[in-house]
DNA sequence: CGGTACATTGAGAAATTTCAAAGTTGGTGG
DNA sequence: CCACCAACTTTGAAATTTCTCAATGTACCG
């Protein structure tokens, strides 16, 4: 039912922990999102960060592991999921670089869902005592933090609409939209094309439907030319149609 | 497509200031919940709140409104709602006695969601710098409240795997089982009968069903004896089999 | 005693899933 | 560089779930 890599099929997964050199430093995001602020004003100072990387399909974290710290995706995708004991499962969040895995649920030991990386992922782990504090003392960081929880917040409403309420064509056009607006908001979204390197099934993960229908469904998008989904790109043809069938208004 | 409240064809939308006859003093939620620990150890000290009161299938609450304060559900029942152009809506989650609005949103100075009341619903509006301040002197109730946005955000997850991945019976069957829960954790549910005051077009609004189906899936459940539902109140017939429809596990 | 919202039932339509079989793609080792 | 393998994508046809429309029955409120 789905291309699982809990119980390794492919090579053992690959954890180690990160050498000084790719940084957060160097990371783009460093001025936007939790990270940046929670590294301070001058760029010293800096939190004491354990670094991992984890092949695509393998997974970050699995439900009820102990959290060893605060954990932010420094590259590539991943995807918050719950897994059922029928062998399906929903895709809750899909988190992309300079996110929290989960905002308001920041100092949990431990958490209900199991996190899957949907590319190649590096992420950062900060001891939980040292980010406490500086939420704490540091009020601009608290309300970035309130920011963050309320936008996570907002995004379960409008998912749970989505679910409850839409057709299949709206819920992938939503997808499809969303990961557009941030990526737009990221300057990754050049010439009406943007990656998505989601796959069918997790698409259908996300969206809570089956594979099958989700590739008929971007097969629909793609013969009405509102935009063409393969190969981990989307080129945007439609984009006032997109929008159209993909906002809730 | 639904009872709607808010162009009102019934009676106008009762909301009157509050005497100071019915209080949190009297209060049976107040050692529990955010209300208690807002209210501090001894019972002194108290935080000035205005309260409202509103008919059933009013709106306490409008999308876009400013709000006034951070509120609190007193008595009754409410729920959180999302309205779509054409005219259905999505229940986002059922608001109880002791509950807040929001816990994420508790700052926001206005919501994109609207809030109905199920029931006659009492209310209270504690002013937002009140709660603010007294959130940052008193660790107790910000930790109170970081479990409360945090069992909120669960709570958007189980709904998410419900609508996305469920069938019709298991979402009902969840809906059920978890306001037995909620009824039994406060002690309103003796003998396998609790209250369940929402009408089949709410329960329809909360699943992503229409009532139709889910005037038959109760039906279903009924006939199965597994548990009876109307008139405001369910009988559990068999609490096992409601459970193992229920739990995601 | 109406009247209005709410609940129930039936029959047919629509959306989505399931099952099954072929294509395609991308990465790996020879 | 090629061949192969595994995962992914695509397509078709039938089954299932859920919705829509419509009519009838029931409960509650003034």
């Amino acid at each position: 039912m789905l291309s699982e890599a809990s119980a390794p099929p492919l090579p053992a997964e690959i954890i180690r922990p990160a050498m000084a050199r790719t940084r957060c430093d160097t990371c783009r995001f460093q001025g936007r999102n939790f990270c940046g602020a929670l590294f301070g004003d001058g760029g010293r100072d800096r939190v004491e960060a354990t670094y991992r990387t984890v092949a695509a399909r393998h997974n970050l974290y699995r439900a009820g592991e102990t959290n060893e710290g605060v954990q932010i995706v420094c590259e590539g995708w991943a995807a918050r999921f719950l897994q059922l004991p029928n062998g399906r499962r929903q895709i809750l969040s899909v988190i992309m670089p300079g996110d929290l895995i989960s905002a308001s649920a920041i100092f949990e030991r431990q958490f209900g869902f199991s996190v899957q990386a949907v590319t190649r992922v590096r992420h950062a782990v900060f001891p939980f005592a040292e980010v406490r504090g500086r939420l704490h003392d540091d009020p601009a960081l608290l309300d970035t933090w309130l920011q963050l929880a309320a936008a996570e917040h907002r995004d379960a409403d409008r998912r749970l609409v989505d679910l409850g309420q839409r057709t299949a064509l709206e819920r992938i056009a939503s997808l499809i939209f969303q990961v557009m607006l941030r990526s737009e908001e990221r300057g990754d979204a050049g010439d009406g094309e943007f990656m998505l390197p989601m796959s069918q099934q997790q698409m259908a993960d996300f969206t809570g439907l089956t594979p099958v229908h989700t590739c008929r469904v971007l097969s629909a998008l793609r013969k009405t030319g509102v935009c063409d989904v393969g190969h981990g790109l989307v080129k945007i043809l439609d984009r006032a149609e997109l929008q159209r069938i993909a906002e809730i208004k």
